[in-house]
DNA sequence: GTTGGCGGCGCAAACGTTTGCTTTCACCTT
DNA sequence: AAGGTGAAAGCAAACGTTTGCGCCGCCAAC
């Protein structure tokens, strides 16, 4: 429990003042030479840690090294791959991350939205919970930076990446119509989401190019968790005149699809095609092999820490706005 | 970018001193009644939230209401199920989680606890990169509340908790002896890791009780990635006498073992059984549903930070180490 | 020889809190 | 009526930085 050694210490030793202590380490001013040598040297030997906290307190904004990422679930690969990009982008820029789940509750993400602002990072990374996020906004107004990922906010122009989900799922249906499928069921996400809506989309659009119409009766929409998958897959197999092919909107949709695929032991592809999106561990040795389409999820973390950062060094920049492939990985599950 | 309001400002509108403010929030020392109702009114007027950098600037310790969590990898499912954890009771109980990926690097790892400290967290939740971790000695001679989660610490007692590794290998090496497998092959994680030698000892003890010699060029150890799992399962299924089961000692290894089973077109479990550890999302609806041993993963990460956050608040309490049961859930791989 | 400029460094204020100490004042005791 | 008591609120220092400003001395320029 020994005292952390401080500015003060640290000019004592060296016989300085702590505003040349200050200034050596921040490389601002001018100090003699050897007179920042004489500085190092008492900051090795004391084993001087810059306080953050203080740091923070002091200066105003874009200082901290300090970024906040919100998202709604860790646990979805999704957003670990895109937390993971995130890190990985700030590590490389001495920017340690604030990371918080608000399980899509608008409670939670108002909380963590304070704790950031309360804490002062220097900006913010986050799918807002639905378009017209007005904590977001909120934020926005306050001054601190925010990128938006994945789903985006209707008002305002900000920094954001997406991905295409709408080129996605048409890739993703037209492959499945390309293999002979008419009847095509679609497991979707909630329609309030933009990228459950953008799926649908591209889902519709794949439809309308090759001359089909969408039967109504094959659509439904889930809540992107994996109960929901397996539900609405019992649904669309138990019709009198069934779907040949699923196309699902997400990972854990597809595990709850294939759940219901087993417990009715149809065979895939032989009895239902099946194609989903996001990639999962073992999609590629499974039984078939999973057709899916995968999201750049790593991609939009590292993008969106990039944008963050460069606005942090200057505010004034343009907005930009990023929108990422996804790739339609063919396997053998249609 | 209006200002945000500030306990003075606060002040100035209920026409009291900054310290009557301060008070009032913190419930500490003598308010009258209706000074804290205008305190209140202001507060509320303003939209009033108190700065968490001052505040941890000012006070000493175990009030800054941020943890550390220190994970080698948010991608590996087991460390996010045990980051959810963790931050499910620091939301409840008011803290936000400073979470960072070191991927078994110690430049990595003192970056981030260097950060840690000069954020000055109540506490940090992590797994020692490795049993004689110096640089997290120090952080806990330096005060800091530290709780060792997976793999442990053999200097120093600590708060701690750690599953079972050698009673879940035990029983999933039992298990596959009882399916009538004598020869069985070890895919195991890196020899200096705790969890790694614990998983050897419970292969080691469960063909012992079963007076089963363990075969040296049966035995194998990866790093817990992937590719390593591929290979491993390559070289043991292409020995003259291969095994006639595999036990795999985690998640990302499983994947790429099955891999090879796939590239090697081998029937599980007729031709080769296997049970893995960590449970993956696309287990159960494997072909054929996977036999593994799910580890606590969530319940870890909770235990930890109700540990850390009891500890934060009495540091004079004992230290509590805690060993969670893993679960050999049978389904059909072997 | 005075002026000006500038490199090098120190002084002290500020950031927004918490908290020990002091002050004020009403009320009670003797 | 003097003194004691205790609740309520204010004063100011401190936490560890950053930074505008000012001081000093030196050198070049006129």
């Amino acid at each position: 429990m020994k005292k952390i050694p401080s500015l003060v210490d640290v000019a004592r030793r060296a016989k300085v003042n702590i505003s040349t202590v200050s200034r050596t380490i921040n490389q601002t001013g001018k100090i003699g030479a050897e007179t920042q040598a004489r500085v190092q040297q008492a900051m090795r030997e004391l084993g001087y840690k810059p306080n953050r906290v203080a740091r923070r307190l002091r200066t105003s904004q874009g200082t901290s090294h300090l970024l906040g990422l919100i998202i709604p679930n860790i646990q979805n690969i999704f957003f670990a791959d895109l937390a993971r990009g995130v890190e990985d982008v700030a590590y490389r820029n001495n920017f340690a991350v604030l990371l918080c789940n608000y399980d899509e509750d608008e409670a939670k993400e108002r909380f963590y939205l304070d704790v950031m602002q309360a804490e002062s990072v220097d900006g913010i990374i986050l799918p807002p919970i639905h378009e017209h996020d007005p904590a977001v906004l909120q934020v926005v107004r306050n001054g601190t930076p925010v990128v938006c990922v994945d789903r985006i906010l209707s008002t305002g122009d900000l920094d954001k990446v997406e991905v295409d989900n709408h080129t996605g799922a048409l890739k993703a249906v037209e492959h499945i119509i390309a293999q002979g499928h008419r009847r095509i069921g679609l497991i979707g996400g909630p329609a309030d989401s933009s990228t459950g809506r953008e799926r649908y989309r591209g889902y519709k659009d794949a439809h309308a190019h090759a001359n089909l119409t969408v039967k109504a009766d094959l659509v439904r929409f889930g809540d992107f968790k994996q109960e929901s998958g397996r539900l609405l897959a019992h649904e669309l197999l138990a019709l009198s005149n069934p779907p040949t092919a699923l196309f699902v909107c997400n990972g854990l949709m597809m595990a709850g699809a294939l759940e219901a695929i087993a417990a009715l032991r149809l065979k895939v592809p032989k009895q239902v095609g099946i194609v989903g999106f996001d990639d999962l561990p073992l999609a590629d040795v499974f039984n078939p092999p999973l057709t899916i389409v995968r999201q750049p999820a790593y991609e939009v973390g590292r993008c969106a820490a990039e944008l963050l950062l460069k606005r942090i060094e200057n505010p004034a920049r343009p907005m930009t706005s990023l929108k990422l492939l996804p790739e339609l990985v063919i396997r053998k599950s249609c």
